[in-house]
Parts: structure tokens; sequence; C-alpha cells
DNA sequence: CTAAGTTAGTTGATACTTCACACTAAGCCT
DNA sequence: AGGCTTAGTGTGAAGTATCAACTAACTTAG
């Protein structure tokens, strides 16, 4: 247990980040390309070295990385899996804690054109089509993992959508993210005993048909669990 | 995401095991006392340095950890969390991956009086009785959450039991964890809908009443998920 | 040898929940 | 006015949980 010998065994320690969001086309995960080695020019998660000196845990650590890195301070973030070996950086022991981000829909478009070198991926199955540096695409497929497991039984997806939403739009980013269509009754049978949604005061969203309640998350409630499953 | 400077950046990296078990006096934990300091006397997970040069990974870490450290190779070893920030170590900016480990009902014993350093401790509510080192604290609290959590919809108990164990041994360590009695013909068809044990043929529980037929798990088989609760 | 005691393992009756689907409501469009 | 679309609710059949009783197979006391 007692430090024998100092700097020599301390592998390098950094943050990753899972940004996911939801677009028309499906999820997305936000990419950079990497300007240096190893894997210059490969396409890698949003990361970053742990800052000893500035950051004071690793939750901060990843949001500065998210800041960044994204521009955004995301919303949501949650600590994935932590992978380290050997082999997963070249140049040495390496440790990378993984985080999960979820942004909302009406944040990826002004993200997404910003620079050549960040992009949104599109997420086929358990990865994206381009390879990934590093072992960013297991980081990857973990937080993909995580974030279908936690749709299925909390108010997760909330986070990939505005602030205010409505009912079936709520409905819609379950489906996509299961990838299976939903009883509606059941649905807000759920949303309903959980109760982490409220209805804004005559805000309703309107269109060519009957006009929708509009809802916002209940402040300072944190993930909501269901009984079951969704 | 460059290294600026090396080695002075690199936080602390180390693995700390929450070691649980089942006795007849309910859950224990493995703890050791610490030689050095800091926190020289005082209670702590088993833990240790990643070492660079002969752990291939962190699970590799944790194992060695555990077999140094508690003598055993632990048949059940999960990464729970990582816990880093400038505060938790008074050397330093220092990154613990925490692993929740699960021993057989029978190991424990063996294990307890091997040293006066290293002892189980009952653990209550969501802690033990004495103050731990660093933020163990907090590392074991995540720990029996996560393993609370998980009894109530996966198979994860089957390793704090002997490799043979009847139904009712079964039911009782779920019980046990979760604090509450569970409905006997309801276990027992939870038990067969996932089908990860299997009956030991002509091995019989024999005691002071009718004999019980021993299972085992499945080979092969990892941790088996219930479709809702158990 | 029999009856009582104990735990194993199964069965069934009732209450509750889920599921699929149909229905009504309220807007826009032509 | 009638048709189209999405919002939101209701309902009956099917499935599931819950509680309790039942049979089975052994040991032990007498």
């Amino acid at each position: 247990m007692e430090p024998t010998d100092e700097n020599a065994l301390k592998p390098i320690a950094s943050v990753d980040l899972v940004v996911l969001a939801l677009s028309e086309h499906g999820l997305q995960v936000l990419l950079i390309r990497r300007q240096a080695d190893p894997f210059r020019g490969a396409w890698a998660l949003p990361g970053g070295w742990i800052h000893t000196d500035e950051d004071p845990d690793l939750d901060a650590a990843a949001a500065r990385v998210s800041r960044e890195k994204t521009g955004v301070e995301t919303p949501y973030l949650e600590q994935l899996a932590t992978f380290g070996s050997a082999g997963r950086d070249p140049r040495g022991w390496s440790v990378s804690v993984g985080y999960v981000a979820l942004l909302p829909a009406d944040e990826v478009a002004g993200r997404a054109a910003e620079s050549t070198d960040t992009a949104w991926h599109a997420v086929t199955g358990d990865g994206v089509a381009v390879p990934l540096a590093f072992d960013h695409a297991s980081i990857l497929r973990a937080g993909l993992i995580r974030l279908r497991a936690k749709v299925e039984y909390t108010s997760l997806p909330v986070h990939l959508l505005p602030a205010g939403f409505t009912l079936g739009e709520l409905q819609a980013v379950y489906e996509r993210i299961l990838g299976r269509r939903l009883d509606k009754s059941a649905f807000r049978k759920r949303i309903a005993e959980v109760d982490f949604v409220e209805p804004v005061p005559s805000a309703m969203r309107r269109g060519s048909n009957r006009p929708a309640q509009i809802y916002r998350v209940k402040p300072g409630l944190g993930t909501a669990f269901f009984d079951r499953t969704i």
C-alpha cells in the first residue's frame, strides 16, 4: 500500500465524455478530431487530463472538460465507469474516468457547425461509423448501454429535451432510444405516478391539431425512478 | 488534452475494495487496520496502489489487491465507481477506483482470525460502527447501495453462498440483504424463469426434516437479470 | 411403531396491475 | 361542414402478485 516509488508508478489520469443528444435522425454523439499524436486525425470522445491544480474533484474535472471542449455546461453529467490498462494509451499506463453527458435537442444544432474538428456523429447500434481513438469505442458502448438501461426505469430522458416539452414529445424520446413503441395510456400513468413533471400553466404546444399541454420537470428533483419499467 | 507537464499533474491512483460476506449476524465487510500514515491505526477498506509495472488493467489490479490483502481470490469482483478529489488523501490529488467483491459465507470464518489487523465488521445500515480512513465510508456506502440495488433484480446474491446451496438458503440470502420476507412460491418462480441454477443430481441437504435439493449455478453464465424485481 | 415437529416444494383463490385498443376532445385545413 | 391529426381518457381481457393452504419427506420423542 505504501508508495515505494513516487511518480514512476502513477498512471496518466484523464476524463472522457460520452456527450449524447437526440436529433430527428436518432442519437448523436459528440466527437472531436484529434490534433496531436497519438491517433492524430482520428475521431475521439472529448476528454482531457485531470488538472490536479485546478479541479477540486472528478465531477468538476468532467464539467471543466465539457465546458472547454464542447462550449456547453451540460446540464446532466453522470459518472459511467473507469477504464485503465497498460495498453489503452501508447504513452503508458493510463486511467480514464468515463462520464455520460446528456444535452437537450435544441443545443445540438448550435454546437454542431462550430468547428470542423467537432462534430455530431450518428449512433448506429452500439457505436458510430468512424473508428475511434484509444479504447473510446468501448467507452461509448458502455455509455450507450448505461443510457438504454436507465431509460427503462428512470426519468433520465428529460435531459434530452428542452426545458418545456409535451408528454407526446417525452414519450417519443423514450421510444426513439428504446427502439420500440410504448402504450400512450400506460406511459402517462407511469409519468403521473413518479410525479416528476408539472404542467406549465397555460403553456400549450400549438399545431394543426389539438394543442398539447407543455410540462417542465419539477424544480429541485433529481432523476426519478419508476416502480417497474417504463 | 496534451501533457504540458509530465508527472506533476498525475494524481495518485489506487484501487479500494468493498469486500462483503454474509454471516449469521448479517452483512460483514472486511477492513484492514492501517499500519502507516496517513490515518495510521484507523480501519480502512483493503486497497493499494495501481502497479503500472505488473497490473495489466484495473480489474487485474483489483484482483491482485484482493489476493494480497485478503488472501482470497474473490470469485466476484465488480467495478463500483471512482472517487477522486484534491482532499480525499492528505498526500495529494488522488483517484481511487472502488470495487465490490462478494465472498461465500464459508470463506468468512477462515479469513477472520488470520491477523489482528484484518477483521470482519458488521454492516449496520449504510456503514460500520468504526470510523474509516480517507473517504472509505463513502465508498462503502456506495458499495452497499450497489449491492442492495442489484439484489432486487439480479442473481448476484449467489456469490454470497458456497458452490452448492438449496433454494431455501438462496431465498434466505435475498431476505437478509433486502430486510424483508419474500413469498416462497413467487421466489421459486422467478428463479425458474431466469434459469441460472440447476439441481446437482442426487445431492441433498439433510437435516431433521425433509431433505432439500442442492443447486449450483449453471456453468458459463454471468449474472442473471430478472424481468421485474425479485 | 406411531405421532409430532420441521422444512421442502406445490397448488389455488382472490385482488390487483398491465396491455391492447377503442374512444372522445380540440385544434387546423380545405 | 367535414375530414385530418394529435391530445388525452376509458375499458375489458389477460396476466401477475399475494396470501394461505396443502402435500411430501425426513428426524426425533415417546
